[in-house]
DNA sequence: CAATTTTTTGACCGATTGGACAAACGTTAG
DNA sequence: CTAACGTTTGTCCAATCGGTCAAAAAATTG
C-alpha cells in the first residue's frame, strides 16, 4: 500500500511542510533562479544544509511546491456545472477566482512566474491536464450558448478573460495599488472588483434580443 | 544645449542599441536576476567586458530599457480621447492594446516580471506618472457614464479589466497556445480575441435601458 | 605618416551560488 | 544503558556571478 509515497516520521512532515511554506514566499516574490536556499533556509528558521536534509535539490522544493499548486488551482473551474443557472455558475466562478486571488496571492504569483518564463516545468501538464479541463468546459459554455441561455462567443476566451481579469488582482498587486491609491486601495478594492467584473461579464454575455 | 544627453559616438550608439535588443531578448525571458551578463553579451554577440564597455553595470541596461518601455507602454492610453464617440473610443482602445501585445510581447513580459517583483525600480513611476494618467483617463470615462453614453461602473476597474485581457495574451502565451493547440493557437488568435473583448466589453458596458 | 582616442579582449578578482560530507547531536527501541 | 536511527551543523568545494584592469587592436585625427 502506497508504496510510491516514501514513509516519513512526523518531524520530517512538520518540517518539510515549514519548508513549504517559507519557499512559497520566496520563490513567488523572486521567482526561481532569483531565489537562493539560503534564503528559503533562513525564512523557514533552519540551516542550509538542515533543508538540503529535507529537500535534496532546490528544483525539489519548487517542483512539489507547483505539483500541490496545480491541483488546488484549477478547482474553481473543476467546480463549474451543467446543471446549475448558466449566470449563477459564471458568476460564482468569478467569485471564486477573485477570492483565490485575494486569499493565496503567492500561489498566483508563483504560477504567473512560471507561466511568465515559457512554463519550462509544467508544459506538459499545460498540454494535458489543462486542456482537457477548458475543452470540456469550454464545451459547457458552448451548451448554454447554443441553447441561448448566454450570447454567443468564443468560449475560449471568455475562460482567458476571467482568469485575466481575476489574477491581475493578484500578479498586478501593487500596480493596482499604486493607481487606486491610499483611499481606494485598502482590502474593499476585492469587493469593488467583483461587483465590476460581474456587472461587465454578466451584462457582457447577455443573450442578443 | 542636450548637455544632459552624453555625447557618443555612431559606434556607441549601434553597439548600445544592439545591446538593449540582446537584452529585452534576455530580460524578458528570464526576469532580471535570471539574467547573467554574459548571456546578454553572447546574445549580443560581444565579450562581457566589451559589453560593459557600454553600460557599466547589468542594472544600468535594465534601466534604460524600463525607461523607454514606460514612454510607448502608455500611449495607447494616452491616446484615450475625450472628443470622440466613447464606444469607438473603446474599441479602438482595446484593439491598440491587444496589438502591442501581439507585436510587442517581450515588453509586454518585461514589464510584467518588474511588477510580479513587487516593481521595486519603477515604483514612483507608478504612483506618480502613472496614477495621475490614469486618474485623467478614469475622469473621462466617467463624464461618459454620467452623460449615459455607457453603463455606470467603476472606471478604474474597467481600465484594469482591458490592460489584464489584452496583456494576458503576451504575458500568458505559452498558457493560451497550450489551450488553444495547434489548430486554434496560430497567429489567428488575436483576431479572435479581439473580436470576442470588444463583444464582451462594448455589451457591457450597454447603458442600461 | 604618426599621434591620439576609441574599442576590444584575456586574465583576473571577490562574492555568491547550489550542493556534498562527515562529524556531532538527539531520539527512540530493545 | 546502549545500539541504531534520525536530525542538525560547520566546513568545504567547484561553478557561476558581476565587475575590474591593463594591454592590445582598431579607428580617428592631425
Amino acid at each position: 500500500m502506497e508504496a510510491s509515497v516514501p514513509r516519513r516520521t512526523r518531524i520530517q512532515q512538520e518540517k518539510r511542510e515549514l519548508i513549504l511554506e517559507a519557499a512559497l514566499d520566496v520563490f513567488s516574490a523572486n521567482g526561481f533562479r532569483g531565489s537562493t536556499i539560503d534564503q528559503i533556509a533562513e525564512a523557514a528558521g533552519m540551516s542550509k544544509p538542515n533543508l538540503l536534509y529535507y529537500f535534496r535539490r532546490k528544483e525539489d522544493i519548487h517542483e512539489t511546491l507547483m505539483q500541490r499548486l496545480l491541483d488546488t488551482w484549477l478547482a474553481p473551474l473543476r467546480e463549474l456545472d451543467d446543471v446549475g443557472d448558466p449566470i449563477t455558475e459564471l458568476k460564482s466562478y468569478i467569485r471564486r477566482k477573485l477570492e483565490m486571488a485575494r486569499d493565496y496571492p503567492r500561489q498566483s504569483r508563483l504560477f504567473a512566474n512560471e507561466i511568465l518564463q515559457g512554463a519550462p516545468r509544467i508544459m506538459p501538464m499545460l498540454e494535458g491536464e489543462l486542456k482537457s479541463l477548458v475543452d470540456e468546459k469550454a464545451a459547457v459554455i458552448n451548451g448554454w450558448m447554443h441553447a441561448g441561455k448566454i450570447a454567443k462567443t468564443d468560449p475560449y476566451h471568455l475562460i482567458f478573460a476571467i482568469w485575466a481579469t481575476t489574477q491581475h488582482y493578484a500578479d498586478f498587486d501593487v500596480q493596482v495599488r499604486a493607481v487606486l491609491g491610499s483611499d481606494r486601495g485598502g482590502e474593499g478594492r476585492f469587493e469593488d472588483a467583483a461587483r465590476f467584473l460581474e456587472q461587465l461579464i454578466i451584462n457582457g454575455l447577455k443573450p442578443a434580443g
